[in-house]
Order: C-alpha cells, then structure tokens, then sequence
RNA sequence: GCCGGAGUGGCGGAAUGGUAGACGCGCACGACUCAAAAUCGUGUCUCGCAAGGGGUGAGAGUUCAAGUCUCUCCUCCGGCACCA
C-alpha cells in the first residue's frame, strides 16, 4: 500500500482492470431493468479531446456508474461523428486523404477518453465515416426517396461564397454563416430536400410526452413555429386566366379581424404571380423596368443587407394591377417589396397599417391610405396592434377581435395552420461526407442504388476543393461518376451531393443497440429492449437542429416500423459551455485552450472529473479556473489518508452517523438532479469530518468510498482494495441509507423577537411547543427584548424556531 | 422587439418561505521547520470598543419571517428575429 496518492500510479492500472475484466461491456439480456444513458458523440477534430467534453462525459459516467450500483443493466455507449468540414478543409490544404485524417484523430481520441476512466462499452464503438456505418445511413435515406419524403427542388439555397457550400436555413446565423460567419447570399440550385415539414405537427405535440428541460421543448416550438391563421383570396381586377375565372392573390393572416383595414397588398419579389402578372399583355404595367431592377436588386442583396434594413422598407408598386377586397368590394394597390418572404405563408399578405407596424411604417413611406378597423389606440401616432373592438368594419362593427377572427373567416376565408419549419435542405456540394446512393439515368431518371450495392464508397481524389461553379468535388471523377443504371443497364451519371453532417448523427443511438449487425440497421428485438434513451445529456447548441432532426428521423423510422418507440428520448438535459479563464470561448487563436492531457498529467483524471463536477451548477457555463482544482485535489489526498485512519477499534458515534447517512441521501438525489457540485460539497463535508475522528470503522468509510467511486472511480477502487476487497467497487452495490438515522435527535431552535433571531438553545426534536416557548422566555437574551413589549402571537416551527411577536 | 435564464463576499458558488454566505479558492495569523514548501489549526460580508445596526441589482408589496413569493424597473447571458 502507497503511503502517498499517485494518481498516475493507479489510474492506469484500474483502466487495465476495467477493460480486461470486460466490466463495463454491456449483454443485450438481462434480468435487470435497463438503462441507457446517451451523451453527443464528439467530433473527432484535430485539436482532440476539449474539456468541455471531459464534463458531459463525466457528468453522464457519474450517473451511468451509479444505476449500475443501483442493479441496472447499464448501455453507455461511445463513438466519433466524424463526417465533417474541418477534417474536409485540413485535406484541401494538406491533400491528406480525409480518411487517414480520421482514423488518426479517433486514435487520439480514444487514448484520451480512455484515460480518463470512463464506463463505456468500448465494443460497441461506432464511427459515421465508417462504411459499415454509413451503409446504413444511406439505406434510411433510400427509404425516404422510396416513401417519397426526399425530392430533388430547384430552390434558392442559403450559398456561402466563402466556404462555397449551400447552407440549411438552420446552419445560417442571423444572415451569416454558422461555421466561417461570412455573409451567406442566395443561389438557385437544385438540391435534395427531406420533407420534415410532414413532421412538424407531429414533432410539437409529441414534446408533450417527454422529459425536456422546458427551455428546450420552448426552442423546438419556437424554431417549428406553428401559427394558425386564415386565408383569403383577393381577386385581380380586369383580369381573365385561362379557364375564364379572375385570376387571384391568395394571402395568409392571423388577424382576420383587421381584413376591413386592408390598404393594399404586397407580394414577396420571388413570388410566382409577379412573373405571371408581368408577362400577361391583358394588363397595363406603366412600370414593368422598375419592378423588374427591385426583383433583380433585392435577388443580389444578402439576407445581412436585407435584414438590416429594419428601418427602412422598401417596395414597388405594380401600376395597373388592383386587387378586390372580399370583404367590401373595393379595389386596392398591389406592391412588391422584399419586407414579405417568399417562403413563409403564401408569400403574399394583406396589409392593414392601421394594424401593423410594418405594414405602418410602409405605409407612411409611400403615403397609403390607413383605416383604423380595431378601437383602441392612436393610429395617427403608431400602429395598434392589440387586440379590440371591431369599427368601420360593416356588420362586423362591435365584434371583440377573437370573435371576429372566427365570423371573417368563416364567411370570406378557410381558416390554415402555417409553420416556419421549412423542408430540410439535404445535399452538400462537398467531399467528406456520406454520398447520396442514386444515379441519374438518361432513361429512367432518378434511379436509386440496390440494397446489396451499399455501401457507396467515396472515391480517393486528388483535389477536395469545392468548386465555384457550386459542384462537388467528387463531380470531376469521371470513373466514379460514369456508371450503369441499375435498373435499364444503361448508361447513368451518379448523383455527386454528399449528405450533410446532421445525417450520420440523427440515428446513432439506434445503431448503438446492435452496432455489429450486417443486416439490418439494427435488429428490432435489440432495439425493443433498449430504446427508448433514458436519458440524453448534450450542448444547448444542438438542442434545436440534431434534436429535431434525430426526432425526425426517428419518427419516420417509426412509421416504417422498424423502431418500437415514437420518440427516441425519454429526458433530455443539457450541460453548460467551459470558457476560458476570462469568460471567452476557449480558441486556438485566443490561445486559452485547456487540453484535458495536462491536467490529467499534473492533478490526475480524478481531479479532473472531480474539479469539472465541483466547479459550478452544471447547466451553466463556466469559466476554467485553475487556481480552484488544487483544492479538490487536497480533498482527494484527504480521502487517501483517511485509509489509515480505519481501524478495528474504532466505533461510530451517532454524530458520524447522521452526518454519513445525510451524504448518502445527498449525494444519491444529487446525481440525479444534476448538482453533482452540491454533491462533491457533502462528500469534503463527511471527508473533513472523519479527519477530526481518531479512527473510523471499515463499515463507514467503505460506505464513503463507494458513493464517492462514480465521480473518483481510480482512487476509490485502489482504496477498496486497500481494504482488503477482492471484488471491484464499479460492481459493487450502491448504498442505501436508513431515514431514522438522518433524523438528528438533538435540534438547534432559534429564538426570534419579530422575526429577528436574538438567542438560540438546544432541545430535543420533538420538543413541544408550550415547552420550547417557557425555555425561550427563560433565557436572558430573550427576556431582554420581551420587556420592550407585550407578546402579541407565538409562532412555533416544529424542530426549527419560535418566534415572539410583540 | 419577442421568448427563456440569471444578478448573493476578493473569486467559483451554497441556501424545502425559517441561523444568508455551506463547500472550495484566495488572504491573514498561529503550529511544525534552521528555513521554505507541503500539512494541520484559527479567523475571514460590513459598520461598531461593545451593546447593537446594515446587508443577496434598484424600488415597492405580501408575511410573524423574503435571497426565495407578487408587481415595477435596471443590467448581463442565451435563443429567435420583417414569420404577416
């Protein structure tokens, strides 16, 4: 037995113990309840293993060790995302084949996780890039194109011209680029898309059957953005389509109520009918130049420009066309303008600037007529938006607006649900990804590979960048593009897209189940056994896109059948951002990066994952402090020496006792809420306590050891064996603690005089109250500032207070 | 602008409406030492010699009692943002 703690004495000798022992491999089978905890897998970049991934990992082994003590049969799996663009841009500069590049940084990884001692089952290990994988990833996705949920569209796609690859709306922040930050423009390309859209009805209410944190299930709401409104339909004057009927605008509005107020209406510029009405000779168009430049101009400004704008809007009227209000009949101007998206609604509205800030402030730019419809405000000053009083609305005079909204609708529209969610922009122009398993044939058209002929392999090429012309690179190898249709024989070009990085990761828990398995994604009877996720613990920044996706995915998969359960995750949580030591994000070019080798190197793993739990509430994000991991570094040397303070004859004393089955009840609900640094707080708490004993009992520290082994794993198995154990701590049970101890029988009760506390004595718990209250008025301090007065009302808290009101 | 979350010592942070500042860092003093480090002990919100007073972003309120509940306001962080 050391006399001294040596963390790299020990660390390593357990991991060996663990991994031989085959202690953390997990059965599909099994009398024991199952549970399956799930954190993020990590990207593999190049820079390795990031402390912040150290604290989920840890947080999720603490909970994962500790339902295995509890008799659970544990899943508590690992793997690499490893699909992705650093990996890609390292290969342009370098030429490295992406390939060679990962499977080195998974190598780092690994070592690195391993290191610091956690329970994975390292056996079922996955990888994205894997083709044993992939192969799967693109079956699911054949299985969208089969159920018709993925398509090809012409559309105008978010375009990085930096990173020269289109962006999904979501990877677009505030009209920037999520991953370089420069302004993202608009192309129109043909892409495939995934019809989520399908989904978001789905995906609101089934957040009503999980555990998320209620930010969470808010953003996922939020980013779905369900409204429900109604749709009119404003007829063009003088006008005649084809099969003699007036040809029509059709809008979306939640406030029907305000449809007396319209002034005129607005097109987005890419709306179809603009076109239509420009290229019609029936209509009289005085202005067709100047529409088509703000078409073309609007087409060339950025989403940055175009939000920026806020203050000024812009427009154009289309002189010569009148569309009708249903409502009265008469006849009002119809403008383009930009203020109005193509892609949300019918990209067209009604606008009532009597009831609409945009709609005002338009309005007063270009001297429309405003008509107050809504009682209540001052619309010579600024628009009102509340709800009202219907008035210069006809027979609809005197209605509240919420009535209203339903009469409208009734009589002039159909009432629609409309949702910000927009189909899932699917194809990336890019190498490093999984490739889209189709063919173009001259004959057929979109042909889809045969199951048997996944995996679809990449390529090696020589050069990854993307190309300006918006081509994948994989476009110029001609012996991989060239191929035959698998359904004529025929000549066919294969689809060169790849699929974006979201694809591989919004199923990796399935595979997880069965990772082996050559014939199925995963086998239905594992997954029965194992799905749904007890509990996912990730980064608040995948909360809204990979959460909303792999529900997605999961959902379609369940409709499929192939997946027992409607949604993949019984509870989410999150856990907060490590900063660098001045509240920044940690970056390499800020050069405040921590990598978790040194600090393992100098304090231990088990400082470090004690430090990460300890160092503050872990939903939060928290700046490193490295002034502060000395100290749970002395309480782990703490812990060391109290081992030889164990003795035979030793005997527990009540005080010890309560104190110690306190810590167990602490520590255990701790866990589970998360407040891991409330729970390390009790454990120095008990460890300070027993230093002041002259000896402790086996029994007792045993207990200690073993609630403290899910956080310190290394350290509490060496002192278990210390101790003469054969058996491993990891397997040992998790203990319980008995109620009757925690109760103290002596109490502190504090005195008050008007709620402010001027004595205090000690008593028995169960201490009556007429007692307490003569012990109370006996004590000096307390006659003191009865004297001031005449006790008015006595207020006893059982066990904790009595206070005098004078 | 809208929706969340949070404001407590020198610092990270604790507190089922019931002793505010647990635990840790730092600091001060003491012990050990020739000395230092390590370790251990004591102290550490603030004003005051003391008795006592004040104190959880600001202001009001509810209550015997408010960091905690209610209202108004300020600041910071996160998300969304012309969504009709």
């Amino acid at each position: 037995m050391q006399k001294s703690y040596d963390p790299s004495k020990i660390e390593k000798k357990w991991q060996t113990v663990w991994e031989k022992k085959k202690v953390f491999q997990t059965k599909d089978k099994s009398k024991k309840p199952k549970f399956y905890g799930l954190i993020e897998f990590p990207y593999p970049s190049g820079d390795g293993l990031h402390v912040g991934h150290v604290r989920s990992n840890t947080a999720m082994d603490i909970i994962t060790r500790k339902k295995r003590m509890e008799g659970f049969n544990v899943l508590y799996p690992i793997g690499y995302d490893s699909f992705g663009l650093p990996t890609e841009n390292y290969a342009i500069k370098t030429g490295v084949q992406p390939e060679i590049v990962t499977k080195k940084n998974i190598k780092i990884f690994r070592k690195q996780l391993k290191s610091l001692g956690f329970s994975f089952d390292w056996d079922r290990e996955i990888n994205t890039s894997d083709p044993k994988y992939f192969k799967w990833t693109q079956w699911i996705f054949l299985k969208f194109l089969e159920k018709g949920l993925a398509y090809k569209a012409k559309i105008d796609i978010n375009w990085c011209p930096r990173c020269k690859i289109g962006l999904a709306n979501e990877e677009v922040i505030g009209g920037n680029c999520e991953r370089c930050g420069a302004p993202v423009e608009k192309r129109e390309k043909e892409q495939w898309m995934l019809a989520i859209t399908k989904y978001a009805e789905r995906l609101i209410k089934d957040l009503d059957t999980v555990d998320y944190l209620e930010q969470i299930k808010t953003q996922q709401k939020n980013w779905i953005g369900k409204s429900e409104g109604t749709l009119l339909k404003f007829q063009i004057s003088n006008s005649q389509s084809q099969n003699n009927e007036k040809m029509e605008i059709e809008v979306f509005t939640t406030r029907a109520d305000t449809l007396f107020g319209v002034t005129y209406i607005v097109l987005a510029p890419e709306h179809e009918l603009v076109k239509k009405l420009i290229a019609d000779p029936q209509f009289q168009i005085s202005n067709k130049e100047e529409i088509k430049k703000y078409i073309k101009d609007s087409k060339n400004r950025t989403e940055i420009e175009r939000t920026n704008e806020e203050k000024e809007k812009t427009g154009v009227e289309i002189k010569g066309v009148k569309a009708i209000n249903p409502a009265n009949g008469e006849e009002v101007s119809v403008f383009i303008a930009d203020y109005v998206l193509a892609n949300y609604g019918t990209g067209a509205v009604m606008a009532v600037p009597a009831h609409d800030e945009r709609d005002y402030k338009f309005a007063k730019k270009y001297n429309l007529p405003i008509i107050e419809v809504i009682s209540g405000g001052n619309i010579s000053e600024k628009a009102f938006i509340d709800y009202g009083m219907l008035i210069n609305s006809k027979n609809f005079n005197g209605m509240k607006s919420e009535e209203a909204i339903k009469a409208i609708t009734t009589q002039f529209g159909k009432s629609v649900v409309k949702y910000k969610l927009r189909d899932w922009v699917f194809s990336r122009q890019r190498y490093w990804g999984e490739p889209i398993p189709v063919v173009h044939c001259e004959k057929c058209g979109i042909v889809p590979l045969k199951e048997k002929d996944l995996p679809l392999k990449l390529p090696k090429v020589k050069n990854y960048e993307p190309t300006d012309t918006g081509e994948s690179p994989l476009a110029s190898i001609t012996k991989w593009v060239n191929t035959k249709c698998p359904k004529c024989g025929g000549f066919a070009k294969r689809e060169t897209d790849t699929m974006p990085n979201w694809a591989g990761s919004s199923w990796y828990f399935l595979r997880y189940t069965d990772p082996k398995n050559t014939k199925k994604f995963a086998d239905f009877k594992k997954l029965k056994y194992w799905t749904p996720i007890d509990w996912y613990n990730g980064g608040m920044e995948h909360v809204t896109l990979h959460l909303l996706y792999s529900r997605f995915w999961h959902k379609f998969l369940y409709d499929l059948k192939l997946v027992p359960t409607k949604e993949p995750y019984k509870k989410r949580t999150t856990h907060g951002m490590i900063l660098g030591e001045g509240g920044e994000k940690m970056s390499k070019s800020l050069g405040n990066v921590i990598n978790p080798d040194t600090i393992v190197k100098t304090f231990g793993a088990d400082t470090l994952r004690v430090y990460e739990m300890f160092m503050g509430p872990f939903d939060q994000a928290i700046s490193w402090g490295e002034n502060n991991i000395v100290g749970v570094r002395r309480f782990l040397e703490k812990v060391w020496k109290l081992q030889f303070k164990v003795s035979k004859i030793a005997k527990t004393n009540e005080k010890l006792e309560t104190l110690l089955h306190k810590t167990i009840k602490k520590v255990g609900e701790d866990i589970e809420s998360m407040s891991f640094n409330t729970a390390i707080s009790a454990m120095m708490i008990l460890a300070n306590e027993m230093e002041k004993e002259p000896a402790i009992t086996k029994k007792d520290f045993e207990i200690f050891i073993t609630i403290l082994s899910p956080f310190a794993p290394h350290i509490a198995e060496e002192i278990w064996s210390n101790l003469g154990n054969k058996s491993l701590i990891a397997e040992t049970k998790w203990p319980s603690f008995d109620k009757k101890k925690i109760v103290q029988e002596k109490v502190t009760i504090m005195v008050q005089v008007n709620g402010k506390i001027r004595a205090q004595f000690e008593a028995e718990r169960d201490i009556s109250e007429s007692v307490a209250k003569n012990k109370a008025i006996s004590l000096p301090e307390v006659q003191k500032w009865l004297a001031k007065g005449e006790i008015k009302k006595v207020i006893f808290v059982s066990g904790k207070i009595i206070n005098f009101v004078i």
